[in-house]
DNA sequence: GACGATACGGAACAGCGTTCCGCTTGTCAG
DNA sequence: CTGACAAGCGGAACGCTGTTCCGTATCGTC
C-alpha cells in the first residue's frame, strides 16, 4: 500500500479539467443571477464555453452544480448562528437576526427555495446538504431561546422548512419578510 | 326561436364534445389524485380515451383544466368564510377554522400549491381564479378579527400567499398545519 | 342520404435534463 | 523530443415535458 497518509488520495486532475470546472462554477453563478437556479444547463455550458458532456462530468446532476455554487454561502449562514447568539442581547434576537440572514440568502437566489422542495430525486443532494449544515444552526438558536423561556419548542426541521417555503415565489415584488417575521412572532411564549 | 333572450348565445355544442369534456374532467380529477396536479397531459388524455388535440380544444392550457377540476371546491372554500364567521364564538376562531379548511383543501391536491406559484404564464389563470374567489373570503375574516381587536392588520393577499406557500411540499409525511397554526398565532395582538 | 360545420387524433415542434460515445488533448515514460 | 495512452471533451441523441397544427372522422341538419 502506498505511503499516502491522511491527505489527498487525489489522482491529480488534469489542468484543463480543473480550469473547466472553475469556468463552469463561475458561469453557473452568473447564470443563476441572471435567470435563477433553473437556468438551462445548455446556457451554463455555453457561458463557460464548454460542451454538455463536460458539465455532467464535473457535476453529475444539476443539483450538484447548485450545491457547489452555494456551498460557501450556506456554510457562512450556518456559522453565523453561534456568532449571533454570542453577540445578541437575547436568544430570540439572535434567532430573528439569523432568520433575516437566511431569508436574505434565499430571496436573492431566485428559484432556490422552489428547487429545495422539488420532488425530483436529482435535488435530493441539495436538500440533504442544506439540512446537514443548517439544522445544527437552528437547533442551537432554538434551544437557547427555549431555555431562556422566550419561545415554545419547535422541531428545527419544521421551522427551517417553513421559512424556506415562505421564501418561494418567482415574483421579485413579493417580499416574504413580513411573513417570516409573523412566523417567528408566533413562536413566542 | 326558443325564448332564450339574454343568456347563453351558446352555439349549442355537439353531443360528443360535451361527453368528451366530462370524460376529461373525470379523468383529470382521477389523475390528479394518483399523480398530483402535474400528471402528464398525455396520461389524462389516455385515461379519458381521448386524443391530445381534444384536451387542448376544451382546455387551452393545463391551468384551465386544473381550474375546471377544482372550481367547485374553491368556491365552497370561499363560501365557508361568512358561514364560519356567523357560527364561531370569535372572529379569530373563524379565521383559524377557515385556514384549517383551506389547508385541508391544499394538502390533498399534491402539487397544487406549487403550481400556484409557478412563474409560467400558463398558470396565471389558475392564480387569478384563486385570488378572485379567496381574497374576499380572507378579507372578510381579517376585517372582523381586526375590528374585534384580536389581531394586527395584514394584507389578505400576503396571508393567503403565506398559507399557500407553507402548504408546498411533495412529501406526504410533511404536515404544514403546525406552521400555519404558528403563523395565525403570530397575528394576535 | 348527403353536406357542411364541428370536433377529433396524433404526428410534430420546442425546450428541458441527462446519457453516450467517437474524438481530442494533456501528461509522462522513454 | 516523441510517442502512446488515459483522461477529458463536445454535441448528437434519448426520453420526457407542454403545446400546436392539420388532415380526417363524426355529428347534426336539411
Amino acid at each position: 500500500m502506498p505511503a499516502r497518509n491522511t491527505d489527498s488520495p487525489a489522482p491529480r486532475k488534469r489542468a484543463d479539467a480543473e480550469r473547466n470546472k472553475q469556468a463552469l462554477l463561475e458561469a453557473a453563478a452568473a447564470a443563476f443571477v441572471d435567470a435563477g437556479v433553473n437556468a438551462p444547463v445548455r446556457d451554463i455550458a455555453a457561458r463557460a464555453g464548454v460542451g454538455l458532456g463536460t458539465i455532467y462530468r464535473h457535476f453529475p446532476a444539476r443539483a450538484d452544480l447548485i450545491v457547489a455554487v452555494y456551498r460557501h454561502q450556506v456554510q457562512a449562514c450556518a456559522e453565523a448562528a453561534p456568532a449571533l447568539l454570542a453577540t445578541s442581547p437575547t436568544p430570540h434576537d439572535a434567532l430573528t437576526a439569523w432568520v433575516d440572514l437566511f431569508v436574505d440568502f434565499l430571496i436573492t437566489k431566485h428559484g432556490l427555495a422552489e428547487a429545495m422542495h422539488s420532488d425530483a430525486a436529482a435535488f435530493e443532494p441539495l436538500h440533504a446538504y442544506f439540512l446537514e449544515h443548517l439544522i445544527p444552526a437552528v437547533t442551537l438558536l432554538l434551544d437557547a431561546a427555549v431555555t431562556a423561556g422566550e419561545i415554545t419548542p419547535i422541531d428545527p426541521l419544521t421551522l427551517l422548512r417553513g421559512i424556506g417555503n415562505l421564501c418561494i415565489g418567482a415574483d421579485p415584488r413579493y417580499d416574504p419578510r413580513p411573513l417570516t417575521t409573523i412566523l417567528i412572532k408566533g413562536l413566542r411564549t
